[in-house]
Order: C-alpha cells, then sequence, then structure tokens
DNA sequence: CCCAATTCTTTACACTGTCAAGAATTGGGA
DNA sequence: TCCCAATTCTTGACAGTGTAAAGAATTGGG
C-alpha cells in the first residue's frame, strides 16, 4: 500500500467525521480503509478486514462505525435482496448490478440520464428523496459455469 | 369475507400451483389468501393471519410455501432494506414506495413508461433479467407526526 | 492536564430464515 | 375406492445479521 496516498485518505475522512460532529477514531479510519479496499463487502468481511489491521475491534464497534457512517453520507450501505448489508465509499448517484447466483455486486449508472428513476409517476403524497435500483441477474462468470454444465 | 369470492380465487390458486407442479394444501391456500389479503405483509403476519384461520400451521410451512410460490410467480417477494422480506400477490411489473421512518410500502408503477429501467447503461456483461427499484420517503402519516413535532 | 461526552468492549439477546428427520397428506394409478 | 410413492408439514435445533445495555476506555475542548 502506498503509504501517502492512504494518509490522505485518512485524512479526508478524518475531516468527514469532524464535519459530522463524530470523533475521529483508529476503529472507524480503519473501518473506512477497508470498505474502500473492498467496495460491496459485508459487515462480516469488513470486520476481518479490520482486524487484520488494528488486531482486534469488536463486531459492535464495526458495526457502528458503519451505521454512524452511513448516515453522514460518508459511506453509503446497500441491502441487495437474500444478502446482508453491503457498504461502499462510492457516494454519488449510482446503481447496482447484483448476480442471481453468487451474490456479486458491481456499480452501474442510471440507465437513463443523471437521476430519471426519481420521478415517480404517482408519488403518494410521499416525500421521496432517493429511488433505489438494483439490476438482477447473472454474471459473465455464472453464466460460463452454466453452460459448461449443459 | 364473500364465500365465492373467496372460492373463486382459492381456485384460480389451486390452479396455479397445480399448472407449477406443486401439491394444493390448505396450508398453502391460506398462506396465498394471507398475502392477498395483506400485501406487502411480512412473513410473520402472514403467519399469524394463517393461524387465526386454519388454527395452527408451522412456521416452516409458511416459509415453504412462501418460498415456492415466489419461486413460481404465483406471489412476489420484495426485500427493502432494514426490513424482512414482504409478499404481495400482484405479480406484473411495478415498482415500490417505502416510508423511511414507518416502514410502510405501497405499489407504484414504473417512472418512465413500460419497463425503461431494464435497460441499464452499460451491463458489465451480465444478464440481466429484472429490474428493482424502490422509492424512499417519508409517508404522508409520518410526515404529519414530524410536523407535530416541532 | 483534566473532565465530560463520546466511543469501544463485552455479553446477552431478538429476529429472520434455513436444515434435518420423521409424521402426515396429497394425488395418480391399480 | 384403496394404496403407495412423492411431496409437504411439524418439530426442534441452529446459523447469520444486527441491536441493546452497562461499564471501561478514548477523544478532544477548555
Amino acid at each position: 500500500m502506498i503509504e501517502s496516498e492512504a494518509n490522505s485518505n485518512a485524512l479526508d475522512v478524518s475531516k468527514a467525521l469532524r464535519a459530522a460532529g463524530l470523533q475521529v477514531t483508529a476503529q472507524r479510519l480503519a473501518v473506512y480503509e477497508a470498505v474502500r479496499s473492498m467496495p460491496h463487502a459485508i459487515a462480516d468481511d469488513i470486520c476481518q478486514a479490520v482486524r487484520g489491521e488494528l488486531g482486534v475491534i469488536s463486531r459492535q464497534a464495526v458495526y457502528d462505525s458503519l451505521n454512524a457512517m452511513s448516515e453522514y453520507g460518508i459511506i453509503r450501505r446497500i441491502q441487495p435482496a437474500g444478502s446482508a448489508a453491503r457498504y461502499e465509499d462510492r457516494v454519488d448517484n449510482h446503481h447496482h448490478l447484483a448476480c442471481r447466483q453468487c451474490g456479486e455486486v458491481v456499480d452501474i449508472n442510471c440507465a437513463v440520464g443523471k437521476a430519471p428513476c426519481l420521478v415517480a409517476e404517482h408519488d403518494h403524497g410521499y416525500d421521496i428523496d432517493e429511488a433505489e435500483v438494483i439490476y438482477w441477474g447473472v454474471c459473465p462468470t455464472c453464466q460460463s459455469i452454466s453452460n459448461r454444465d449443459d
């Protein structure tokens, strides 16, 4: 890992945390680093990764960090059906493509331009703030495995 | 409840079950009826409702029924972030609108016509078969509660 | 450097859902 | 109608994900 890169990133996160009124802790920085290095990972994977980095961290601290940072938009939580919550450092407007077979998730830009799906046909009086879109399909790898089985 | 209506519906479900190669059981019919009468309910609610109807049913039978019927498109499962799976009898193409505060889910038609969101900008080699869209916001009831708190 | 507020650790627990084994039911065929 | 194999249901155990609560440790402003 390039030391300066990790540092500069850690600096940004520190700022973001402070801006959100959150304290800067080694646990939170490490959790953020883990999310950044393995986007779409689930909490358990992140816990493992952080333990490799810090030695020890409680499961609860990982959840607290993920929740706090999600709440303030420092990271983003996505929750595909049939999977535990996944986390990513990319917080701009984009959607996801999930494999029905292996569960892999990749980022995908919005289908029809900037944010068209935010305009629902009929809002039922709701105050809508987000359109979450998940495309479901089969990834190339799983396709080739299926073909091999034929 | 209008007896004939329930019967005719039960008949349809029986046909659908048989067409799917599934056996027709009192449990499955009751589970379907529960889903039909309370769309977007979670498994536990359905379990309660069916117990009110049949007297007893195991939790496992409810899950088996829901899974089997979902798999064959007799009902549809949706899984909003932060909630257990929800089930509905409406199986045509439509999306959902969920309240961030109370979790209520309502049906909503696709924003831009027939099924535009199915066309992802870049498919990453995936074989895409569905675009799942969930709009997130605050329902009218929760809006008024928030206003009352001010 | 100190202290209050926040965060982390530890432990317990709730909820959602699945697995496995044996009992009961369904439904096609004699 | 009865029988039997396949399917489904019941029961009990269990795994994974996430939260609650209480006390210890850390953070950061004064």
